[in-house]
DNA sequence: CTCAATACTTACGATCAGGTTAGTACCTTA
DNA sequence: TAAGGTACTAACCTGATCGTAAGTATTGAG
């Protein structure tokens, strides 16, 4: 779980939900399609099963992920985004765009520093 | 300093920069007016003087924040957002604003978990 | 009768962000 | 002469976060 973040502005709260190195990109992924838990794992490579499950079950409790088993020969879960989560990605959107942006100054600069 | 981020859409370098328990808090104190250095101790009385000079430093280094410093009697610095910090700023509003609106929703889901 | 595929689970260890406490140098005021 | 305010700096420690490697249950294919 997030650490604990001090809140003004409500950026708190959010932080919380979404902070961590992998619960931004999976959300980013399930936004638009349900998407299973061996197609995550294939699409964000570097992931361990353990953190990929530990994020799902986390964003499943906060409400921002829906869960769907079938129980089917092969088992077989889908992940999609809940109202929430869509409303939280919408959120990231400015943020991610200002990545895009300025993500190259950044790296410049960090190099230049090193 | 922030941890890897994997990257695609973007959100990967912006976490880099602002990720972690102070940053944006500091950043929004800093956004519209110029601190000193006590000033923002006093605004933020649960950080410690480490974490908040470390963080302003990194912030320095990635040119969000500007330091100026008056040689005078007793010392004094004023910390600042740079444009690229204030850019910053604003793409976290939608974020803070995500935050203030659901906030407590998480926060009894979480309670309710506990 | 072993092997592969699915979606996990568990145990252990490493790393890193964050916190605590103390100390520095400068000058002013009492 | 001692205390206090300013802006730091340094050493050390804890605990959350992240990673690695292995094991689980089910069933169908060969």
């Amino acid at each position: 779980m997030a650490k604990k973040q001090p809140d003004s502005c409500g950026l708190g709260p959010a932080f919380q939900v979404i902070g961590g190195k992998w619960k931004a990109l999976i959300l980013w992924l399930i936004h638009t399609e349900p998407r299973r838990f061996g197609e995550l794992k294939r699409l964000v490579p570097d992931i361990s099963e353990k953190m990929l499950i530990q994020q799902l079950r986390e964003m499943e409790a906060d409400g921002l992920v829906h869960r769907k088993m079938f129980h089917e020969v092969p088992p077989r879960v889908e992940y999609s985004a809940t109202a929430l989560g869509v409303s939280l990605d919408d959120a990231l959107i400015p943020l991610a765009e200002w990545g895009k942006t300025y993500g190259d100054v950044i790296a410049a600069r960090r190099q230049a520093a090193e």
